[in-house]
RNA sequence: GGCCCCAUCGUCUAACGGUUUAGGACGUCGGGUUUUCAUCCCGAAAACUUCUGGGUUCGAAUCCCAGUGGGGUCACCA
């Protein structure tokens, strides 16, 4: 019997961000499946840093950078910058212009941005033989370049008449993306090529980069866009919450942020919904990849994220409280006390302080809420707590209905009708406050 | 506008030509547990039959074509 199961080259995924600010949450999805890729094969994850724009690098963003991806797991076997490695990228350019597949341009830079632009196909430059400029692809006429992209599974090709003669090295010596990052995966032996698909269109210039270096072409995939829920397009920073650390501060927890992320834009067969890093890794499939843009809805998110809170020990929560999620100065005995009851109360870090942030201060109690006998039954609590009788007796022994009496005690100790059980609050609050509270409200006309 | 990608419940998705009266999860609604809320458990509705129209086939959500709709992209930014 013939076991004929190809020996695959090594898989190499990498993560090329710009450090350009935060890490966007598309851009953490497309670490996490390269990642995943990579190690569910025993390969290699790394990360390289796109910071050849210098106009657009933002000073820290790269240390920002690294911290976040730690906190979800994502850890690298090595690590690149390109600004470090310029020279690579310059000799490949001078060799393609040598081959006659780029050619210098001095024309002054135009900008997309400026109205009435549009871009020509072929640049002027191109026979004009120059010794000096930036340097330029040039696109052969009519001549059809394709792949097969290991994502959507399917060839996707385009005719070069279509494709533009693209800058490959600026001006000021900085290789473009188109350049480098080409360059990079070639030299780096990336195997696999995992991208958003922002860069689908500019794929046909890569391929002819590719090829005309030399060299193994790595396999390609593109990664859905994530929509906006409210505007079906790309998540904008204007309009939605689009950077990890903003889902970290919003309360949302790594594993959670993760978890929902992964299923946008993969699935697997059996539908199983909950994964850690490690699970996501054993079960990844390059098949459970999806074709259509998915919607970013927080439904899901909020019921991942109150599901791992839930995994959490009490000890655990405290810690992830402390992150900026308590009023200043907390007893960290009292909030012992208090986090087994909002526990399973809480979908994010943010509502512990709707749900237990009478433990700290009075609430305005709005009177409106009580009901018509409030006065007798919070009077009759006062006097139990008084003598240091049981609450759970008196509505029997003075004919209360037992959820009025206690609803009237949840609204004056709390402020409000959805609280965590009362008589456990109160026992946490101390007597004295307790009745405090209420006489208070007792007084109150 | 040119080029490219996409199209199953409200949302994320399963189904890889026939076990489908299209399955699961979130959300929604109803019920149970509970002194509230939440958790947990049970159940239901939900895709004008898989955007529309053609084709291929004995048979199509699944393959092909067209239309429509949605998204992306067109820089010396990545």
């Amino acid at each position: 019997m013939i076991k004929s199961k190809l020996k695959m080259d090594k898989i190499r995924t990498r993560f090329a961000p710009s450090p350009t600010g935060f890490l966007h949450i598309g851009s953490l999805r497309t670490a996490l499946y390269a990642y995943a890729l990579a190690k569910h094969n025993g390969g290699d994850f790394l990360l390289r840093i796109e910071d050849t724009d210098q106009k657009r690098e933002v000073p820290g963003a790269l240390e920002a950078l690294q911290t976040t991806l730690k906190k979800f797991g994502l850890t690298w076997d090595e690590f690149y910058t390109q600004s470090e490695r310029l020279p690579l990228y310059s000799s490949a350019a001078k060799k393609l212009v040598k081959d006659g597949h780029a050619f210098y341009c001095d024309c002054k830079p135009k900008n997309a941005k400026l109205e009435g632009f549009s871009q020509e196909l072929r640049d002027p430059c191109r026979n004009k033989s120059l010794k000096s400029g930036a340097i330029k692809l040039k696109v052969p006429d009519d001549k059809v370049v394709s792949y097969c992209d290991f994502v959507h599974k399917k060839e996707i090709s385009w005719n070069t008449d279509t494709v533009y003669d693209a800058t490959l090295l600026k001006s000021d010596g900085f290789p473009t993306y188109h350049l480098a990052a080409m360059v990079d995966d070639l030299s780096m032996k990336i195997s696999h090529i995992l991208r958003g698909h922002d860069w689908l269109p500019s794929t046909p210039i890569h391929l002819l980069v590719f090829d005309y270096l030399g060299g193994k072409r790595p396999e390609i995939g593109h990664l859905t866009d994530i929509l906006s829920a409210e505007t079906g397009k790309k998540l904008s920073k204007r309009r939605d919450s689009v950077f990890v650390e903003q889902f970290l501060d919003m309360g949302y927890l790594p594993e959670a942020i993760l978890n929902f992320v992964m299923l946008l834009g993969w699935a697997p067969k059996d539908n199983r919904e909950l994964f850690s890093l490690g699970e996501f890794v054993k079960n990844f499939d390059i098949n459970g990849f999806q074709d259509a843009n998915p919607r970013f809805f927080y439904n899901k998110l909020n019921w991942f994220n109150g599901h791992y809170i839930r995994q959490k020990t009490d000890k655990e929560l405290i810690e992830l409280l402390k992150n900026g999620f308590l009023p200043e100065n907390t007893d960290m005995e009292l909030l012992s006390k208090i986090v087994p009851l909002v526990k399973e109360r809480i979908a994010k870090l943010s509502d512990f302080s709707s749900f237990a942030g009478f433990f700290f201060e009075k609430k305005e109690v709005d009177k409106t809420l009580l009901g018509k006998n409030y006065k007798e039954h919070l009077s009759k609590a006062v006097e139990a707590l008084e003598r240091g009788i049981l609450l759970d007796k008196i509505p029997e022994e003075n004919g209360f209905k037992v959820g009025d009496f206690f609803m009237d005690l949840r609204i004056a100790i709390a402020g409000s009708k959805f609280t965590p059980p009362i008589n456990e609050s109160i026992e946490i609050l101390g007597k004295e406050e307790s009745i405090e509270r209420l006489k208070k409200v007792i007084s109150n006309n």
